[in-house]
DNA sequence: CGATGCTTTGACTCCGTTCAAGATCGGTGG
DNA sequence: CCACCGATCTTGAACGGAGTCAAAGCATCG
């Protein structure tokens, strides 16, 4: 093991001290000496909306961490049916320990920041320090629970009951503090209409009438097709079926 | 509680001499030693269909790896709306690590037979043993990928394909030897009717209409509404959608 | 035997899709 | 600045697939 000789703040590499993931992420169970291993191989890189950043089928030599921005993970049917399957958001880690294959495709919904190191790295430090390997185990639970909520939501909810769903989990990613105060939350939407539906199983139109509804009851208001602002989230919560 | 004294076949307690999950399951990370002391803390039981394991919001106290049979997960919405989240079986580990209460319901499908163990003892052996992190973190993302593979079922197959994904499922599941072959495979289904809706998100009427109609085209054969065989699987694959 | 709980089948309804115009946004160039 | 354009979003009308309601068929078990 590892002698502890560093001064706090003094052996984190550059690339990693404003980093959310050093904290929250997963590199948040490393010693400042991995820290520097691992950040010599790292990479920061930016992405525009739109990019595929893993295809399906895809063998996959590196893993990152999103440090900003949304990132959606999609499958979709021989015939063209899509399905989102998985948003990740800042610290989030994104890829698939154990199998050099993607089982998803990887797109970035808005601009992303990625913090990208070589598969190779982290295997190795998972073998050193079982601290890692609890952090993956977490976070990888964290998304199952995530899926298994939403699996409730594509099928046994309706349409309206889904739009205010995905409504409050994005104000919630966006705007933790709990929606009790008299204040509304207001944020841009980080999907289109169309990934919408793929999120919620539903067809675009469906969304956009939806979001009508919702608007034309005053629950929330909408501006530029993408700036949403929740007037009375309880409201909202009320109309997603908790 | 039942473990033999005298060394025999390296130390390794009765109780797990025959168990499935001391090869593919989670015990298979520990040694002997380990083996031994978890053993005395486990009991295994069994438990009839039907019968719930783990309530929603319930404080669990202690783990179980499935010996025998299916256990269902499942989420409800406040107004009775069910919808299965999870399918588990031999030699899947049951419990959530890291949170004191369940965020599902865990109920009996068919007749089950579980190794039980305190939550403490795991948790123990999780700090001592990187190995058992391990497995518990391989078998989380295999319940993820399958997860992720239901929700696009759920979110954009039709009723006739999710019926026919699920019996493709439970098919590989009972026999996994590839349908390449020209004889029929044959079981029977682990679900009730109600069940299997509340895994596809359907009505009990929709799948029981699927079921007659992959009957009445020759896909399969029912008798005593529970024993299934699949004359040709590539037809149902043909029908699921891939 | 009937009694009870599943399962199947039928008739009708309704929610979300499909198909088809328009409307609005953001960018580009005259 | 305005005209034009493609992409995205909204709205309307008609259709169809799955849900709902209702009744009858079948197991299993006393």
């Amino acid at each position: 093991m590892n002698l502890r000789e560093d001064v706090h703040t003094a052996g984190i590499p550059v690339l990693c001290q404003a980093c959310e993931a050093r904290h929250r992420g997963v590199c948040g169970a490393l010693d400042p000496n991995q820290l520097v291993t691992l950040a010599k191989a790292s990479s920061k890189q930016t992405i525009e909306a739109g990019a595929e950043l893993v295809g399906d089928m895809e063998t996959v030599d590196h893993y990152s961490n999103v440090l900003a921005g949304v990132v959606k993970l999609t499958k979709t049917l021989s015939d063209g049916r899509q399905q989102i399957v998985g948003l990740q958001f800042a610290p989030d880690f994104l890829g698939r320990p154990f199998k050099s294959e993607s089982a998803v495709n990887a797109e970035a919904a808005t601009n992303v920041s990625l913090c990208s190191f070589p598969k190779g790295a982290i295997e190795r430090m998972m073998r050193e320090s079982p601290g890692l390997e609890n952090r993956l185990l977490r976070q990888t639970l964290k998304e199952l629970d995530e899926a298994r909520d939403w699996m409730v939501t594509l099928g046994r909810k309706t349409a309206a009951e889904k739009v205010a769903s995905f409504l409050l989990l994005i104000a919630n990613h966006i705007d933790p503090s709990s929606g009790d105060e008299g204040r509304a939350t207001t944020f841009d939407l980080p999907l289109t209409r169309a990934a919408i539906a793929d999120f919620l199983g539903l067809t675009i139109e469906t969304v956009s009438r939806q979001l009508s509804k919702l608007r034309a009851e005053g629950v929330i208001s909408i501006e530029n097709n993408r700036h949403v602002s929740v007037a009375r989230r309880d409201r909202l919560e009320a109309r997603a079926g908790h």
